[in-house]
DNA sequence: GAAATAGTGTCTGTTAGACAATATTTC
DNA sequence: GAAATATTGTCTAACAGACACTATTTC
């Protein structure tokens, strides 16, 4: 007998215009997260490679591996991964595909839904001990663009003295000489260090 | 072109004679970790299912999916999952299997160590912000035994009192009417509530 | 000088972690 | 009563979270 086909899929999420965002791939009807079948002679990574490649002009790209869905229902086995793009990668051309926001999807293939909503908890999920929220952002930002990129994640406000505080303490930042002019008071650019230990300083509930 | 073969592995954990164990299977020179192909027909969770109630006497067992592993240098692609079971449990005949402690480790096919290894570190991490540690528990259980079973896995010393404090706050056991007596004074024996909301209070690196 | 955004400090309550003596049982 | 194990409380340092005003720029 021979074993179902296999492919990978990928959950990429972006901020863009004040929202986050997820590519879709359209389908026949409706859309579907980008995919591309696994041959025999390809690792997955390769496959993901290939698939990530086809769609954003980017050399590095934080990608993870999310989950593997292989339930009855399904024509093939599907390893997921998620991935991060700051709103400066473009989209090459190429297939029809579409970033959405993800307070206004369209109607989605499959459980396509159910991975997209297990992706958005990780990411939520990620940004709270780990270091993953840079890579929604330029190489430079402000500390405001930083608040502003967990804001909008997390759906929630944060409060500023406290954010920028920790941020600065956690020496997860560096400052830069450059400024960022604009409407009111020019705001200083910090940089990722991606040589700081992004430590996870969990509370342990059951020690 | 066919797809690569598609199988299951399973990393099965115990705390046997007082040290961490995993289940592995003799395979021509060496061992390996017990694995199951998934034919067409049947699902991950399916294929999963049935290599472990060929191993196990058990019928509700954790049980979480690891990761995918599907590099280049393998036959096939490997959904590896992940499980604990309590001492009691016992394993079934057939197989050639035997449980090893993880500080004596005999010779593991591919990439199995690594696979081996990713799998402890996800259940040490999981033990400090979730319940998974009471899995590796009978129903009841004194508060010294929970101690000594974060103390093997975590292979580290706890402090008695902060431990009983902690453990005791956070609502996650409860306390029976039976006691377990021994060599000194008798023990109150406690159990899991699964009902209890295991929430994983993390202190935001970045908030 | 009005509007817009950046930047800064303190107080309080909670929690983690360090630490030692008493209580109850068996033999 | 000796040996073994169970059980209990306090103090301190660090951190999270709440909270409001001043500084610098553009138009």
């Amino acid at each position: 007998m021979p074993d179902r086909p296999l492919e990978v899929n990928l959950v990429l999420f972006s901020l863009r215009e004040d929202s986050l965002r997820v590519l879709l791939a359209e389908r026949d009807p409706g859309w579907e997260l980008p995919g591309e079948p696994v041959k025999a002679a390809r690792s997955l990574e390769e496959a993901t490679a290939r698939l990530l490649s086809g769609l954003i002009d980017r050399r590095e790209t934080y990608l993870e591996q999310l989950y593997t869905y292989g339930g009855p229902q399904r024509a093939a086995v599907s390893v997921v991964y998620f991935a991060l793009v700051p709103a400066e990668a473009h989209l090459l051309p190429g297939r029809t595909v579409r970033w959405f926001p993800l307070v206004k999807l369209p109607a989605l293939a499959g459980d396509h839904p159910e991975i997209l909503g297990y992706a958005l908890r990780r990411l939520r999920y990620k940004l709270e001990y780990s270091a993953v929220g840079f890579q929604l952002l330029p190489a430079q930002f402000t500390l405001s663009e930083l608040q502003h990129t967990y804001e909008i994640v997390l759906d929630e406000k944060l409060d500023k003295r406290n954010f920028r505080r920790r941020m600065l303490q956690s020496g997860i930042i560096e400052s830069t000489p450059r400024f960022r002019t604009g409407e009111g008071r020019p705001a200083r650019l910090y940089r990722y260090r991606p040589d700081a230990v992004a430590e996870v300083k969990t509370r342990r509930l059951f020690p």
